[in-house]
RNA sequence: GCCCGAGUGGCGGAAUUGGCAGACGCAGCGGACUUAAAAUCCGCGGCCGAAAGGCGUUGCGGGUUCGACUCCCGCCUCGGGUACCA
């Protein structure tokens, strides 16, 4: 209506305002932390940092956009929060993009963090630029090399020749929380197993507090988050049980989580990968041996994907060998099977078909027998080709008979620990981390192998080892590490003995980098330890960790060991890093990821060339929450920038002084900027960050209603409104909000402004509408005051027309009355 | 197969402890302003009805309750995780 003049100079320029804004706040540097004096509370923000592959894309957007959230939120609210950037700049994709142009994977890595850095600037997030770290720096490499030799010194870290996983594309083993589904985490090539002997971290020694620990973290951390990582580490208790083989000195240990099935026990599989397997069969006929030979050439031959193929039918050979059941002494014959895998448990089963479906998948297939000792009412096993798990009394089963499942367990694992044939046991899908990568870029593992002294840690004094330069050298993947052709950096003297002798070529998996780079951050100029202890004392645990979900086992997993094994050696206090995760979802177009393949691409950059930074950030946060994906193609940045262009034109429109005391201003805008800011306060705590944006808009629409038909420009309501909505604004939109405070006649920054208070008079409602239902169906509002009496309620409703002539005559049986907001009404006949 | 999670208008989504379903926004429609358009501002938005009013409604079927998007039981659909872990 009464729109004031708009010349061109006031019109909302989302670029220009950009370009106005930046420079000042690289010199105000508002977001610095942890400065001498500063005794505000501490609070630690943390967004996972970015892999520098290019420049920054969509999904980078969407998870800063949203991290920067509660970062401003707490820095609105009075606290020093620490929240820092850095590059996780080592690793493969880097240097096979390097390997492609030809180009050094340093100066490749360097020049991608220069631009995403450049584009992570103008996204205006609270970053303490101070911080900023790049773990292929030696600066950072070097302590990834003291945390290894720590852990060596005490037998974290050790090596092992084991059969593990490889991808031929990459040239490189993988840990096993890098196989996914079969496949190679990073090219999705099918992962083989070689023989190899490589570098692991002990993280199966924290297995139970791994495990234990997640208590803590409940209801913190996404419920899914912890199931998963529960699942992983699969800790299962159950007994490990000797059984004598014949023609065998040793007994042979196998483990079961089901030692109540004892004397269910058929028939024996040993895993036919194994060395007991190979053991056993060199001891049997030569036919048998032929067999053998032919079927592990076999097993081996089949790949991953093929194994993971669900109803895969059983397998094996009977190796003419029989284990004898320690219960009751019965032969059980032997056979290797693939079903059965080696590195899980002893690589053994005792086989109870009546009750394991896989056992008895083999036994149908082998024609085994089959011997129900629990009964749990289902049909035979052996008829039905179905296995009944289930709990049930003991029968065939001697001293168990009669029990249930608990007690039986309890009773036969006693028996066998008196007998010394066995003991309680737990067991776990977790495997030791294995961390040797055969390439180039990353941290080179200090050890120097010398052939009197063996394995000898590289002195601290030494560290870093840095990498040598790529000149010269083929990183090509070949198998081996390309370090193994740098002969000058290779050959050094034995730190212990100074006979010549060789350092370790491969280098670190990057997941260790980033299992500790969040205590880094503290003090990352700090050249005499990893971090300052007592800035870790004062600022762990991370207060609220943002990042993807594609991490819940894998990094965040890491990152929990690597506190633990800090915390015992006395750097850190906590047992925990995260205290809060928030996994933000990801970002669509049509429906399915971003590729370029698949031609939905949608550029980061041209978003923000089109609609600005503050509508881009806005959309990211206003279009759901945060955890659940953004359909690009559902959400309307156009719309976010009206918006802002809406709310910056109230800016202009106040026309009383800064410091103008609001109390004598229009009370109903008082009361919509007093409740917006209380709900907004409170969504944002809880991480509802789109309603928080909701409530704004509800604001703006009430100021700019204010203006146009009501208290008018001047009313002191309205400039306090306004300055709300700068202020709750500056969170998402800090371009704009900025600009509007300027506007409104402050100093920057409006990002430290403070969290606008509450006056908690305002929210108290001078009447609330209450609703009055018959039978449970609304029939009536009724405009009544806050402090209503229930009787009085009651009365009221009572009394209304409507209601009487919807009961039209009929009794009233109850009337339910929840003063001063619902009056039920519930009718006779 | 097993383990999680989710189903609300044309769309994204909102709804303290069970208490006005659909806040806020997008798209749409209508109006004001304008010579006109853009921009802006206002309004509408499940169905029937001119209106008053009435009826319906949170994936489906049951249950608990004065009252259920919310709690319980049984299904269906979709998404994610996992994959012979003895």
């Amino acid at each position: 209506m009464s729109q004031p003049d708009s010349s061109p100079a006031e019109r909302y320029d989302a670029q220009a305002i950009q370009e106005k804004w930046l420079p000042i706040w690289d010199e105000l540097t508002p977001f610095r932390s942890g400065q001498p004096g500063d005794d505000r509370p501490k609070k630690y923000v943390l967004d996972m940092f970015p892999y520098p592959s290019g420049d920054l894309h969509m999904g980078h957007a969407e998870a800063y956009a949203i991290g920067d959230v509660p970062a401003r939120y707490w820095v609105l609210k009075g606290f020093d929060v620490l929240h820092p950037i850095g590059w996780d700049a080592f690793g493969l994709p880097a240097e096979n993009a390097a390997i492609k142009r030809g180009e050094d994977p340093a100066r490749w890595t360097y020049e991608n963090i220069a631009t995403q850095r450049a584009s992570m600037r103008r996204y205006a997030c609270s970053f303490d630029w101070d911080r900023v770290l790049n773990t292929c720096d030696p600066e950072y490499y070097r302590w990834n090399q003291w945390f290894f030799v720590r852990m060596f010194e005490r037998g974290l870290a050790y090596r092992k020749p084991s059969n593990v996983n490889w991808c031929p594309n990459c040239q490189t083993v993988l840990a096993n929380e890098q196989v996914v589904g079969g496949l190679c985490e990073r090219c999705d090539t099918a992962v083989t197993k070689k023989k190899l002997t490589q570098w692991y971290l002990r993280i199966t020694d924290y297995a139970d507090r791994l495990l234990d620990d997640m208590e803590q973290l409940e209801g913190n951390w996404p419920d899914k988050v912890l199931t998963m990582q529960r699942n992983w580490i699969g800790r299962s208790t159950g007994a490990e049980v000797n059984f004598a083989v014949e023609g065998r000195e040793q007994p042979v240990t196998v483990y079961t989580t089901r030692p109540d099935t004892l004397f269910g026990a058929t028939f024996f599989v040993v895993a036919a990968d194994s060395d007991l397997a190979a053991e056993l069969a060199a001891g049997a006929p030569a036919l048998v041996q032929r067999q053998f030979a032919e079927y592990v050439e076999q097993v081996r031959a089949t790949s991953d994907i093929d194994r993971l193929s669900t109803e895969r039918p059983k397998t094996g050979v009977f190796l003419q060998r029989y284990a004898i059941n320690p219960v009751n002494d019965e032969r059980l014959p032997i056979f290797a099977a693939d079903y059965v895998l080696a590195d899980y448990g002893t690589g053994a089963i005792m086989a109870v078909p009546a009750h394991d479906q896989r056992d008895l998948d083999f036994a149908r297939a082998f024609d085994l027998p089959v011997r129900v000792v629990v009964d749990t009412e289902a049909d035979d096993p052996a008829i039905t080709g179905v296995a009944t798990p289930g709990d049930g009394a003991l029968v065939n089963s001697g001293p168990l008979d009669g029990m249930a499942k608990a007690d039986a367990i309890a009773h036969i694992t006693a028996l066998l620990e008196a007998q010394g044939q066995g003991a309680a046991a737990k067991n776990y899908r977790l495997r030791d981390w294995l961390i040797s990568r055969q390439r180039y870029w990353g941290t080179p593992i200090p050890i120097i192998h010398c052939p009197s002294c063996g394995e000898v840690a590289v002195p601290d004094d030494q560290l870093p080892v840095t990498l040598p330069d790529s000149q010269g050298l083929d990183l090509s993947p070949k198998g081996t590490s390309p370090l193994g052709g740098a002969t000058h950096w290779l050959s050094v003297p034995c730190p212990s003995c100074g006979s010549p002798a060789q350092r370790d070529t491969d280098t670190m998996d990057t997941f260790v980098d980033s299992s500790w780079y969040f205590l880094r951050y503290l003090s990352p100029q700090l050249d005499s330890a990893p971090f300052d202890v007592q800035q870790a004392q004062q600022w762990l645990p991370v207060d609220q960790y943002v990042g993807g979900v594609t991490h819940a086992i894998l990094h965040l997993l890491y990152a929990r060991f690597f506190t633990k094994v800090l915390h015992d050696l006395g750097l850190v206090e906590v047992q925990e890093p995260f205290a809060r995760l928030l996994n933000q979802g990801m970002v669509l177009m049509d429906g399915s990821a971003m590729s370029k393949s698949r031609g939905n691409l949608v550029r980061l950059s041209d978003e923000l060339a089109e609609h600005g930074v503050d509508a881009i950030r806005l959309t990211m946060v206003f279009a759901g929450p945060p955890e659940d994906d953004i359909d690009w193609a559902d959400v309307s940045p156009a719309g976010s920038a009206k918006f802002l262009a809406r709310a910056w034109r109230l800016a202009g429109d106040v026309t009383s002084a800064p410091g103008t005391d609001p109390a004598n201003g229009d009370l109903t805008l008082r009361r919509v900027t007093h409740r917006v800011i209380a709900e907004a306060d409170a969504a944002i705590a809880s991480s509802r960050f789109n309603v928080a944006i909701a409530r704004v808009m509800e604001l703006v629409n009430a100021v700019r209603k204010a203006i146009d038909t009501g208290a008018g420009p001047a009313d002191p309501a309205v400039r306090e409104a306004v300055e709300a909505v700068a202020v709750l604004l500056s969170m998402v939109a800090p371009y704009t909000a900025e600009d509007m405070w300027q506007r409104l006649g402050h100093q920057p920054c409006v990002a430290l402004a403070g969290f606008p208070v509450v006056d908690p008079a305002l929210l108290v409602q001078e009447s609330v509408t209450c609703v009055v239902q018959v039978d449970g169906k609304l029939r009536q509002r009724l405009e009544v005051s806050p402090g209503i009496s229930a009787d009085d309620l009651r009365e009221l409703a009572l009394a209304d027309d409507v209601v009487q002539r919807t009961l039209a005559g009929r009794s009233v049986r109850t009337v339910v009355v929840r003063e001063p907001k619902l009056v039920n009404i519930v009718a006779g006949d």
